[in-house]
DNA sequence: ATAATATTTGCAACAATATTGCAAATATGT
DNA sequence: ACATATTTGCAATATTGTTGCAAATATTAT
């Protein structure tokens, strides 16, 4: 994706275009999978500050860029939302892929979530399903 | 469940019995859902060292009395497992309520995580699912 | 029941991760 | 180019998780 695409994307997202949201978008669209703040913080190392990699995650969520991913262990992965995302609305309802092996986050965009009959009284909101096991890479 | 009964979980998982673990384990027993460590840290506040807590959680997750359930946010919950679950295998393929509402988080002990179709390459080993929404109680 | 052995606990120190206030720097709209 | 609004970086602080070790407790053998 070229700078001037990713400026436009900021600003389609409401948000001012600055080095810092540029280096960590280009990060996302460069990853081949979904991206923890450590990740960031490594890859995009002293440049940018750790605060503003936690307001630029934070900020980006919330504009609809990026969604999160639950994890069975403490790490929020984020994640560049392909479309229909808006402020304050997402709709990621595609399946997550962690690989085993490498670690690698991945989102299966075509694999969307199915449908679960609840019990009476439970009423569903959004559906997140995640998947472990060894992607295409490691086997 | 009864102080003997609890007793004997835990020797079947191959725990010795202690103090702490009968409170822990009581907590769980008691609760009407899920619970982080943060929730037993007030709970049994004082009475219980911070690491003992942690060191329980791992120890009964790993002996197989409780499983983690994975959240967007960065908390990680645990439920008990009700039933064939070992050292070392845990078999907790249902589905996750979490309510939007009051919070709590829900096994939905009847309702399993249904198989999905992966794209060419894809090896699955274990699923998850995660249904946000409202519970029975706030509905 | 008691002693010997193994396990667990609590404390202290530390490491890693996340949050907040505020002044300086940068971006936006006119 | 200017005025205004937003964002950034730094420092301080809070929260969360980990490790080593001696004291306390539980289990096993006698």
């Amino acid at each position: 994706m070229s700078t001037d695409m990713m400026r436009e994307l900021l600003k389609k997202n409401h948000m001012s275009v600055t080095d810092s949201r540029l280096q960590i978008l280009e990060l996302f669209c460069n990853a081949p999978g979904a991206l923890a703040h450590a990740d960031i913080e490594k890859k995009a190392s002293d440049k940018i500050d750790r605060v503003t990699i936690y307001r630029t995650l934070q900020t980006f969520e919330e504009k609809g860029l990026i969604h999160t991913i639950p994890t069975a262990d403490n790490s929020i992965k984020y994640a560049l939302c392909k479309d229909h995302c808006a402020e304050g609305h997402h709709h990621d309802n595609h399946v997550h892929f962690i690989c085993d092996k490498c670690g690698k986050t991945i989102c299966l965009e075509d694999v969307h979530v199915p449908e679960v009959k609840l019990p009476g009284g439970f009423v569903p909101h959004q559906s997140n399903m995640v998947v472990n096991g060894i992607c295409q890479d490691c086997k």
